[in-house]
DNA sequence: GCGACAG
DNA sequence: ATCTTGTCGC
């Protein structure tokens, strides 16, 4: 898929993402302990310009071994449930500049955690072909019960009478983060790497590296 | 009809 | 996402 075709309108993006659905794979492929885990996010400015940046950890020491960005220009207006069309274009630009292939991929929003079951994490994995998940701060959809305050408590994360995903304690104490299955992966897999990039903060470690860089990158 | 609504 | 000082707590 290219820029050239990338859909413009919701009602495009709409056809797109439910193309794209069918293609989603739920079967865990993820290694137990992956070597390198990937953080995605991207950065924006005052006037529609945007970076995606990428960045590699070791899983072992959290410790970076490649990272990657892009700048350009939002071509896709933010609208919750199509997030993924405003921010793919950047963030698959990032990853192609990767020497290394990622071993799975850790996104700043949801996957299977959205109203039609199809969230960022999922089109990332879908159209690179790598396993990945999501990681967002906020609840898209889904009700569920407090966790207990504890670094490692969850709850799941019910949405449509099905699970869509886990709502986890990653520090004593603090707001929870809502993690679910993009592709090739699943929940507990998810769930369990989240806990291992999370030694000391609330968010997952390639999230901060991503998130840093892409700011950096912006200017 | 009235909210809710990833980043 | 982004704009921002002080402030509560360990």
């Amino acid at each position: 898929m290219h820029t050239e075709d990338w859909p413009s309108t919701a009602e495009e993006a709409l056809a797109v993402q439910e193309r794209l659905r069918d293609r989603v794979e739920l079967a865990d492929d993820c290694p137990e302990l992956p070597p390198t885990v990937t953080g995605l996010d991207v950065a924006y400015d005052d006037n529609d310009g945007i970076a995606a940046a990428v960045v590699t950890l070791e899983t072992a020491g959290l410790t970076v071994v490649e990272q990657r960005t892009h700048r350009a220009k939002a071509v896709f207006p933010y609208e919750p449930g199509l997030f993924a069309f405003r921010e793919l274009p950047p963030l698959l630009a990032a990853l192609d500049r990767l020497e290394r292939t990622p071993d799975v991929l850790v996104c700043d929003g949801h996957g299977l955690a959205h109203p039609r079951r199809f969230g960022l994490a999922c089109h990332v994995g879908v159209l690179t072909g790598l396993p990945a998940f999501g990681v967002g701060k906020t609840r898209l959809v889904g009700t569920h019960a407090a966790p207990a305050s504890a670094r490692g408590a969850a709850e799941p994360l019910v949405d449509g009478g099905e699970v869509v995903g886990a709502v986890v304690r990653t520090q004593d104490g603090v707001k929870p983060v809502y993690v679910s299955a993009g592709h090739r992966i699943d929940l507990a897999h998810a769930c369990r790497l989240t806990l291992a990039l999370t030694p000391r903060y609330r968010l997952p470690e390639t999230t901060r590296q991503a998130d840093r860089l892409s700011r950096t990158a912006l200017r």
